[in-house]
DNA sequence: AAAATAATGTGTTTATTTTACACATTAAAA
DNA sequence: TTTTAATGTGTAAAATAAACACATTATTTT
């Protein structure tokens, strides 16, 4: 029986032998696939390009690419998101690797999904010269391959990931209302929280830094602005064991 | 710009061209890595085999093996699980795909690790035979290729998991006693909790069913022994938004 | 200019959950 | 029979989360 780290027979392979397996059989196509999550007009968006493969034409399909043989995965998703989105430098975690035999009509295909969170505002995709499109995760049905799994879980994983660390902040501008913070737990997690509570819970993880601006240009009276504290955040997370965010 | 699932240039790609680029071009070995945890003595354990590559000579490693171009990547997983321990149906779940160019020795080899939850007195490894062991994970410590941080990572994960989810019972005896359970999650988590909340948290649950046995052959009072009632807890979770175990 | 509007900003009370803590009971061992 | 070492249980205090209402401010409308 052939293995790859170690041996329970006796005479075990050599380094050699080893390298001929992984290099002469076995072989896999790997790919990345980018769940790119937006915020926009209090709504979480999520960026899906048309599949350009006829067994799936209309259908809509998430931002992959296959792996490079020297590239490191979240090079690769880097590399996805840079192309597409313009942006380096954004919030990318890896959620979930898909590997079922026949998920993608080209063969045998194991792709590891990446979710990444950017601010809609900054990036400067060209949607009209392209069919990317940034769609309402509601709206996000029926994907194309097995990418409507893979959105459901990285969506999934979002939302619990969004109580239990402050990764929510990505996807809004520096500077921001409470309300807009809001509006983005809600937009994500799908339901309607109380105001009071809201603004006393992230008070007292006194995280967001009051820089004494106010809204401009909204129709009512403006709210403080403020900005999150990575730097504090950075320092206490360290000392903490179980993070409830 | 080669891209798998779709393409912003106009003339897009047939499924044959795609299917060059899956087949021909950017294939990587792929493994899985089994993090298989046990519980004996009161000690959370992890099982290792002793890595036969020269250059790791006297390390440990994860047991691991390259993925079949036709195999599920959880078949694969399951597969090294029957072939180590004889165990079939044993609690299996993906933790985190690791990808870094140079992490293996032989070559490009991106590996998924699974973590394994058994029962240590099911199994019938031939400990004697081969170069397995149960280590305490505390002795879990400079382990071959990237082995540690796979395991660091798995450990954590499953620090952060069995708060949430009932899959420490996979460690246990299908019968265990309160005190039993309680020595489990103090190991696991590496901290002492108090017996009377401990207790409290659980019963309240209202997931454990009381067999109207007692514990056989401890040199005190025995406890009372209890089994875990997943056919309640399958109906309940679905219930559940977040799930706070 | 005044009134109406629609949002921001704040505190208290209640309920729930978590933590801290002590003693009687039981079976085995001495 | 006594000692020992564990099991088994309840309550009070503290912390956290949930429910809830009104004054304030800037804009918009009249």
């Amino acid at each position: 029986m052939p293995s790859l780290n170690g041996s329970h027979i006796k005479n075990t392979k050599s380094l050699q032998a080893i390298q001929l397996e992984v290099q002469g059989r076995n072989r896999i196509a790997l790919s990345v696939d980018c769940v790119i999550f937006g915020f926009d007009e209090n709504k979480l968006k999520v960026l899906l390009i048309r599949s350009d493969l006829k067994k799936y034409q209309s259908k809509w399909s998430l931002l992959g690419d296959l792996v490079a043989e020297n590239e490191d995965l979240e090079a690769a998703a880097g590399r996805i998101l840079k192309q597409r989105t313009g942006l380096s430098d954004v919030y990318l975690e890896q959620v979930h690797t898909f590997g079922t035999v026949n998920r993608h009509p080209a063969g045998r295909v194991v792709t590891v999904a990446y979710c990444s969170l950017i601010n809609i505002q900054h990036h400067k995709l060209n949607i009209l010269d392209n069919e990317l499109h940034w769609h309402d995760v509601k709206a996000a049905i029926n994907l194309a391959f097995d990418h409507q799994q893979i959105f459901d879980t990285s969506y999934q994983w979002l939302q619990k990931r969004i109580q239990e660390h402050p990764l929510g902040f990505s996807l809004l501008p520096k500077k921001f209302s409470l309300r807009d913070l809001q509006n983005l737990y809600e937009a994500i997690l799908d339901f309607k929280m109380d105001r009071r509570n809201f603004r006393k819970k992230f008070f007292s993880m006194d995280f967001l830094i009051d820089i004494d601006e106010m809204e401009q240009d909204v129709p009512h009276r403006p709210g403080k602005l403020y900005k999150f504290n990575y730097e504090k955040y950075e320092v206490k997370k360290k000392k903490w064991v179980g993070i409830d965010f």
